[in-house]
DNA sequence: TCGAACCCTCACATTGATGTGAAGGTCTAC
DNA sequence: GTAGACCTTCACATCAATGTGAGGGTTCGA
């Protein structure tokens, strides 16, 4: 598929979309004619991205673990550098940390709008 | 105690402390001479504040969740505007998704870890 | 009283993720 | 064959979070 169809199925910007392969996050075919040619998987990758980014992740990051993210491996482990194990371990722990935080503070929201709810209902 | 201080309990640069106070997510007191004056619970606060900064959170939506989110309510039920309640549930669906995307991508990570571990004891 | 180590405000710089638009090639349908 | 809807690259703009430094006041200990 071309760039257009994939940025209006993921609702992202051609814009983006050409930054995130700049970047190294999503690779793009090329027709004869020089227009970028995407296969299905790129979809859920551009939504995976996507999350990331949203997460806080910065693309540096999120191109360095994507491959290891892959079902069916793309790479392998006598690839796996020292250095690596080591940016993965601390981004696993870095992602722990900041779901929590998330999660706490969604709890927190919902315990609040509970609180409303009821007091809305006892008026 | 003083912004040095708050600064380096908490991580943070004065800058960002200054930069934070701008943003309506701190509150600061000031002494005779102009200094800032913080108490002690600005430490957490400040925590609490980088925590959703690093999830992804803008200041604009962290300002407006944050007195929602004090434990002895600080913003009373019938200040609740339908708006604000609006806004606290998009964030919170959005929190929820950010937070299983940063879990599901980590599990990858853990699973992807353990392969790598178990290739290289078996090697 | 002097110097070090704080603090203040102001302002300009940078970085990363985006928007926007220009100048131009390609494809399709009429 | 021309118009419209795609696509390309390139470049400049923006916004939020952050760094950095200038110019100047305060506090405290030797």
């Amino acid at each position: 598929m071309r760039i257009g169809e994939l940025a209006e199925r993921t609702g992202t910007s051609r814009r983006l979309l050409r930054y995130y392969e700049e970047q190294g996050l999503i690779i793009a075919g090329r027709g004869p004619n020089g227009y970028r040619d995407y296969d299905e998987p790129a979809v859920d990758r551009v939504i995976q991205v996507r999350g990331l980014l949203d997460a806080g992740l910065p693309t540096r990051i999120i191109k360095q673990i994507l491959p290891c993210l892959d079902k069916p491996r793309t790479i392998y482990f006598p690839d796996a550098t020292p250095e690596m194990i080591a940016t993965l371990e601390a981004e696993r722990d870095r992602m722990t940390r900041r779901a929590e935080c998330l999660l706490r503070n969604r709890d927190a929201i919902v315990e609040y709008l509970d609180a409303v709810r009821e007091y809305d209902s006892a008026v």
